[in-house]
DNA sequence: TATATCTCCTGCGGGC
DNA sequence: TGCCCGCAGGAGATAT
């Protein structure tokens, strides 16, 4: 499941295999892998033929290969299951493929997506707070590792909300990034239930959890991200080794690393909460 | 306006 | 063996 640490590997490794090279022809395989793009598959096809990639970019979840004469992006989100595979042309087609794009250097760069939750569009590139991104991120906040994120701001924001702390650590214009993995290993370092509320976490609390978000991500980044199956791989296949070093994420039963209380399981927001027992205890009174 | 919930999608595993 | 159902979850749409 591509979260940020996931998304930077395939960034780099965009950077240092498609950054350079001219689009010769695109093949949309399944019209949902374009739905963000309205104009639709063959206005992204013909608009994309002829382009020159010359960077790749990413804010938290999101990434895109900025194009040059157009002065466009291509912005890519992975969603649940998405992978950016370089290829050669005469590897047979994945199950799964979704958008093939081959380059004049006699490569393929392909979209495969099982789940379809991902997909390509294209998008203008505007000024936000100095920082030029496409006009469909500019509501994304910056993420963590963003040389320019500001902690103090974001913790201001968390103080001013009326939710849960775990609902907003997964709000991406709060802070971006983040997907439900690494919000439980942040809340596991820095001891808080996802329950808890916002207002009622101190600034320092906040800022601690925010250097944990941080940290966790950076380490999982310098292992290649994380992997449970074959679903997250960079642009060479290759899946990443950080879900060996969980602590809280998928450990369901297994004893706490710091204090030995089997970690719980928990449904939240539709979704499963991994959290310690006595690291993490439960807020008296939660909202709803 | 802010927050909460629903929906999309596919493959796997468990239960019957 | 085969069918059904629940689960996984990011983010936009819809509801409250």
């Amino acid at each position: 499941m591509p979260e940020l640490p996931e998304v930077e590997v395939v960034r780099r490794g965009l950077e240092a295999h498609v950054v350079g090279h001219t689009i010769a022809d695109v093949e949309v395989l399944h019209p949902r892998a374009v739905r963000r793009h309205l104009p639709g598959s063959i206005d992204l096809a013909g608009r994309l033929e002829g382009q020159s990639v010359v960077s790749a970019e990413r804010r938290g979840k999101y990434l895109w290969l900025v194009l040059e004469p157009s002065s466009v992006a291509i912005v890519v989100h992975l969603g649940m299951s998405g992978q950016m595979l370089v290829q050669d042309p005469t590897v047979p087609d994945e199950k799964h493929l979704r958008i093939r794009a081959r380059l004049e250097s006699g490569i393929d760069l392909r979209f495969v997506d099982q789940r379809t939750f991902g997909g390509w569009a294209l998008a203008d590139l505007v000024t936000v707070d100095g920082t030029v991104v496409p006009d469909s991120v500019a509501h994304i906040a910056r993420d963590p590792l963003d040389p320019r994120f500001d902690p103090d701001v974001v913790v201001k924001t968390l103080r001013s909300k009326q939710t849960e702390i775990k609902r907003a650590l997964l709000d991406q214009t709060v802070v971006s990034g983040v997907g439900n993995i690494y919000a439980d290993e942040a809340l596991w370092r820095a001891e808080i239930h996802g329950n808890r509320p916002t207002d009622k976490l101190s600034g320092p609390r906040l800022r601690r959890l925010l250097d944990a978000a941080r940290d966790v991500m950076t380490e999982a980044l310098d292992q290649g991200g994380t992997s449970f199956d074959a679903l997250y791989v960079n642009v060479n296949g290759q899946s990443g080794y950080f879900d060996r070093s969980l602590d809280a994420y998928g450990q369901e039963d297994l004893p706490c690393r710091r204090c030995g209380s089997p970690i719980r399981r928990e449904k939240f927001m539709n979704r499963s909460s991994y959290s310690c027992p006595r690291c993490q205890p439960r807020p008296r009174l939660v909202r709803g």
